[in-house]
DNA sequence: GCGAGATATTTCAAGTTTAAACTATTTAAA
DNA sequence: TTTAAATAGTTTAAACTTGAAATATCTCGC
């Protein structure tokens, strides 16, 4: 959303960062789900599939950590993963509250199969940018996902 | 999601650099929503209040383009913002397969009460960063974007 | 004038998202 | 030991989101 309307120069400049980086975001977002889609998976499960063949099995909250998203929302994630048959949820022997989510074989096969393609994609969208911008780029949204995380 | 695999030096550093984008944009669109909820809306809707605001009445599609969502999305946001007597569709005379949105009073007066505080916690925010900072993080995600509009 | 294609918007189905309420379980303090 | 608080996950209600199909209207070539 452009603003020509003047808030003082501190506010105009920090209203036009976030409509940019809301709109890069976005953006991007949409096209690595359109990319993500040949696969049959959306962006929240495919985020899923990469972390678990990634990192390993791990706890439906670890999950939601990673993603920045909340319980409820990883509830529905999982729900429609496991329908696929691409995840398996197994409540925790030695804490019964805790339910750990791994990949099936079929998951583990989707993600050989599908996350090298998507990294090359990923890949030739950012070279939009030069190298070093990217590197210039990545640190600046480093330093602010740090200090966000510890607004409030 | 972070990832410690490597698929090659450029692929890495373009896989890291979504990542950070995904992360500050969404840390930031939590903590914008979190300021605008005590305003009774929510992050589109005051995205549409904003664009209005600003700019004056425009139709559906536009307002659509500006916030970079589908028509189907545009029809259920702006159906939530007329039962709450915030905007108003007024049927165009001319084409009359275009709707014009516009601002109630309600909506005017709600959009001059809330803007300049939203405006000032958003400028908070960004004050993690130096100003120096902010303007190079502005035009680098200027450039991805405009480049990433260009894509397919 | 008329019909084909284009355009603006809505409707629909499926999925994502959040916050809050709820259930089950564990931990810890009195 | 027993009960209160904390924790992990699910459910629920409301909103957002997309792409595709449907509807209404307009435009343009004939």
């Amino acid at each position: 959303m452009k603003t020509t309307v003047q808030y003082g120069k501190e506010a105009d400049l920090a209203l036009s960062l976030w409509v940019k980086l809301a709109r890069a975001s976005s953006l991007f977002t949409r096209l690595s789900a359109r990319d993500i889609e040949r696969y049959g998976l959306t962006q929240p499960q495919f985020s899923v599939v990469e972390a678990l063949g990634h990192l390993g099995p791990m706890t439906t909250g670890d999950l939601g950590k990673k993603m920045l998203v909340t319980g409820g929302c990883m509830t529905v994630i999982l729900d429609n993963l496991e329908r696929d048959g691409v995840v398996e949820r197994v409540r925790s022997v030695e804490d019964r509250r805790v339910v750990t989510v791994g990949l099936t074989t079929k998951g583990t096969e989707l993600f050989e199969r599908i996350f090298r393609q998507h990294a090359t994609r990923i890949t030739e969208l950012a070279s939009v940018l030069t190298v070093e911008e990217q590197q210039q780029l990545s640190d600046l949204l480093k330093k602010l996902g740090l200090a966000l995380k510890e607004v409030q």
